[in-house]
DNA sequence: CGTGTAAGGAATTCTGACACG
DNA sequence: CGTGTAAGGAATTCTGACACG
């Protein structure tokens, strides 16, 4: 029933690349890593791949630490919007729970 | 005017990644395009990178490699498109020209 | 805190070639 | 023709650390 994740979020971009695409260094991409702004898959050896959707997240990082937005406060931004998905997928699936088609 | 060519058609993904995706060995890989059958950009240091569209089109080409059509017929058949592509290029220039808008 | 750099090792990719068929 | 493989070299990526501030 799924089509294909859609190829904005396959993870399969090399952290050299990401580093062009983004204009940042490959140590403030893993240092955004390391503080839990960005998360890359691992390829079998180890080696960080990206998504073009990381891609995208990196740029909007870049920008805030350019407007002087410390990685602690990107970070609780983060937080928030991830909490407030957190609830919108609770709140959909007691919906669907009560409302929703019928589970076989 | 013109927004981002759509992450389908960016070169991005290494030998290894597309190797994995699509399940061909890097050997296969690297014939076709010697084969003029997929054509990847390459990095500063000669590296291959291709996009989703080149590992769409390498699905194709084995595909069509199980059912015994050989590289130059695939190759052939390639051509044709390109051909037709063309022409409806060159139709639409016209049309254009005849009736489009008046350029400044 | 955020980022640069040198360090050493492991894995990747490249090309040209020989092999088989 | 289509594909495998061994070969040698160059470039990539990884981690942990020291540096500065």
């Amino acid at each position: 029933m799924d089509n294909e994740p859609s190829y904005k979020d396959k993870k399969v971009i090399s952290i050299g690349v990401v580093s062009e695409l983004t204009g940042l260094t490959e140590r403030k991409i893993r240092y955004y890593e390391e503080k839990n702004l960005i998360f890359p898959q691992r390829s079998n050896r180890g080696y960080r791949k990206y998504s073009f959707s990381d891609v995208e997240r990196l740029m909007d990082i870049a920008d805030q630490r350019e407007e002087g937005v410390t990685t602690k406060e990107i970070k609780h931004e983060l937080t928030i919007k991830e909490r407030k998905e957190a609830k919108k997928k609770m709140i959909k699936g007691q919906l669907n729970a009560q409302f929703g088609v019928q589970k076989k």
